[in-house]
RNA sequence: CGGGGCGUGGCGCAGCCUGGUAGCGCGCCUGUUUUGGGUACAGGAGGUCGUGGGUUCGAGUCCCGCCGCCCCGACCA
């Protein structure tokens, strides 16, 4: 994208309402803009980050043998009716009429829409497991919306839910998602925590969360260093193998992890002094085992090998696609804007003209913008330098790529990685081949 | 839902107490200038002062209702 060209409404000053650094510079660096308390519109930068969160979500479903669909985001008040949760829900559940009297309700959840799709559709126990999955706008009116997108009303969830034969199977399908959340959590540079979690209003007793560290987390938490060094990407897990499934349960709940009201001064004493952390986390992700419940309720049952009818076991699984923009700001920015981690970074890198109209600094940009084929953002603006330094800054590209009539001259650039601060000069090609590779 | 605060140009704010026909900085547009960390000068555009009613000769300013937004707390992907 050329900036000039682009929309990416950049501001300079900090908007009164946003109280946090992720809010103040999802707004400052136009990746969103709110429509009402709560609700926000996506623009370009924050799409594609939002776009790429997702990639990386729907990957790791489909890789764990999920199946992906798209159920509505509007709903039929029965099917919360068969399942009692229409009167439990409460006034987070933003209720609809249509012009037929008929109530409906914005989703804030799926299980019963899911336990309908699964009884029409399946019959027997031939066809499980089974898990399925989608990527939808959710809505929860709640009472105090704050923290922009991290705590909105209106937000983007994966939600999945599997379906089992027995309660073996269950557990089966719980771990396989709950590696798929430690290698996605991985591949957007994250450090996830998964905590026991106490099973709220879905109801069960098996259940996690998934925190990441940020110093403005919205709970406290304990957990053993031990949790830091682990590659669930190259540690050898496979999905498909009960035995590497075994292994990874045991390793990550064998140790110590829990947030303020899960917390155990005993246990916590048991792990040693030395890999003690507590800290501040953001849940971005939660997975229910929850057995029966819906499927009871809402009588979805399919015949077992005994020809006999039974209900199978469930269990959902949550990624708060849309909270994981500002969490992941929340654990990564600085005083000058974002730090992007590269897999969900908008663009591999900015091109930064220092001198738009000069013949060596135009062909070198031209041509390098060519060549990132829509993965670079070039800043081709008129303006200053400091301008556009300070707003690749701000945007947090993972990469900025600095061309000045000063190393055009000779062919060199300037390459900057915006963690570290680090720059070289380099020449075009070296300069394209460290960002592209 | 309890407590508090705020709605004045795109953003940040002053003006309100003590009514007299709207102002500052940034941004935006034009020109000149400048060109490696938010350049300088000059000119310019842009405001139903959230909204409805009331008081008054006159309301951004005073009074009442409503709406919206934010903060603290309780609650939550």
């Amino acid at each position: 994208m050329r900036l000039s060209r682009g929309f990416i409404p950049t501001i300079k000053e900090t908007p009164s309402e946003a109280q946090i650094a992720s809010h103040r510079l999802m707004l400052r660096a136009g990746l969103v803009r709110q429509t009402s308390a709560g609700i926000y519109a996506w623009l370009p930068l924050g799409l594609r980050v939002l776009r790429n969160i997702e990639r990386i979500v729907r990957e790791e479903q489909n890789a764990a043998g999920a199946h992906e669909v798209l159920m509505p985001t509007i709903q039929p008040a029965e099917l919360w009716k068969e399942s009692g949760r229409y009167d439990d829900y409460g006034k987070e559940m933003l209720r609809i009429t249509d012009r037929h009297e008929r109530e409906m309700l914005y989703g804030p959840t799926n299980e019963e829409m899911i336990t309908d799709l699964f009884r029409q559709c399946v019959k027997s126990y031939r066809d499980l497991p089974l898990n399925l999955y989608h990527i939808q706008w959710k809505f929860r009116d709640e009472v105090r919306p704050r923290f922009g997108v991290m705590r909105g009303r209106e937000f983007l969830m994966k939600d999945a839910y599997s379906f089992d034969v027995d309660h073996a199977g269950a557990v089966r399908s719980y771990r396989t998602m709950m590696l798929a959340y430690m290698r996605t959590f991985q591949r957007m540079g994250l450090k996830a925590i998964p905590m026991v979690a106490d099973t709220g209003p879905i109801g069960g007793d098996l259940s996690h969360e998934f925190i990441i560290l940020a110093p403005t987390g919205e709970s406290q938490v304990y957990y053993d260093a031990a949790f830091e060094s682990v590659d669930y990407l190259a540690g050898g897990f496979r999905h498909e193998s009960d035995e590497d499934l075994e292994r990874f349960f045991t390793d990550i709940t064998s140790r110590y992890a829990a947030t303020e009201e899960m917390h155990s001064a005993e246990k916590w004493a048991a792990v040693p002094a030395t890999s003690q952390r507590e800290g501040r986390g953001i849940e971005v992700g939660h997975i229910f085992y929850f057995g029966t419940k819906y499927t009871k309720a809402m009588n979805a049952a399919v015949a077992g090998a005994d020809g006999k009818m039974f209900h199978p076991e469930m269990g959902s699984y949550g990624i708060g696609v849309s909270r994981l923009v500002g969490a992941v700001i929340e654990a990564s920015h600085d005083d000058a804007g974002i730090v992007w981690p590269d897999a969900i970074a908008p663009f591999k890198a900015a091109i930064l003209n220092l001198k738009n109209g000069d013949a060596a600094c135009d062909a070198i940009c031209e041509d390098l913008y060519a060549r990132f084929g829509g993965e670079a953002l070039y800043d081709d603006r008129s303006d200053r330098a400091g301008v556009k330094f300070n707003d690749a800054d701000l945007m947090g590209h993972p990469w900025q790529i600095v061309v000045g009539p000063r190393g055009a001259a000779t062919g060199k650039v300037e390459l900057k990685r915006r963690a570290t601060g680090e720059r070289v000069e380099l020449s075009v090609d070296e300069a394209f081949a460290k960002v592209a590779g």
